[in-house]
DNA sequence: GCAAAGGTACGATTAAAATCGTAGCCTCCA
DNA sequence: TGGAGGCTACGATTTTAATCGTACCTTTGC
């Protein structure tokens, strides 16, 4: 069970580590490079720390570094999000909500999609 | 206009004042400590490099310094909900929604809430 | 008049994340 | 065989936010 969560650079290379698998400290670097401009051995340090912390496992095979996202992405991001709605909506959803939705910039498409979400997890609470 | 959006701290700081209009620093630090402890100075501190940042305002009255917020809080909280949704959810709004309210442990009425929410700014866009 | 109370100003320190420089280790091949 | 290339290890520095200590005002009550 991990109950820490990561720092911005951090969460940077797990959302790389999530959307790609086990990957290389090069890999992961210079896919952050296509963002913005950050030294290999910025990179490598900070994926050492959370090897550390054991947010990250690493496995070698043929010599080559392998590094994977050993905590879960849906369990980070619902920590995240549980912490921002505290600090920045007093607790809200609904409100976070209307802020994320009420700019009129929102797709009808984007919106249908949120409308289905909800109605999904409704259905799934009357079960 | 501002483009800055409030560090941790002056976060705390503004929803005192978003939420109760112009304040003594007194006022705020006092809030603040009903939830964590902190000194006054700190408080005070945090609350001029603001005022340097345009961030409050401050007024004068019977020797007595009340600061209120100069940024809005709706579109502070739009600000750092927009980076929030980039650097954790890839710019998606709709995981967002996902992981909100998929643990199950909305109540049926904030479910409602948000969809009730979400019709009427349907219905506003179909003007 | 002056000491106590309550406030503000501001330099300095602390804490933590982010970044980088450099040393060192393999492997491969000319 | 030796040196170039590619990688990792790790100490050290930089940066920025957060916090605090202390000096210094101003008012007020005795």
């Amino acid at each position: 069970m991990n109950t820490q969560l990561p720092t911005d650079s951090e969460l940077e290379i797990l959302l790389v580590l999530w959307a790609n698998g086990p990957c290389t400290v090069r890999f992961v670097n210079d896919t952050i490079n296509q963002q913005r401009e950050v030294g290999y051995t910025s990179t490598l340090k900070t994926m050492q720390l959370m090897m550390d912390k054991g947010m990250v496992a690493r496995s070698v095979e043929d010599r080559v570094h392998y590094y994977q996202a050993a905590v879960s992405e849906a369990i980070t991001q619902k920590g995240l999000l549980d912490e921002f709605v505290h600090s920045t909506f007093r607790g809200s959803p609904s409100t976070l909500v209307m802020r994320m939705l009420g700019d009129g910039e929102s797709s009808p498409e984007e919106l249908q999609r949120i409308k289905s979400i909800i109605e999904a997890i409704e259905q799934n609470n009357n079960n």
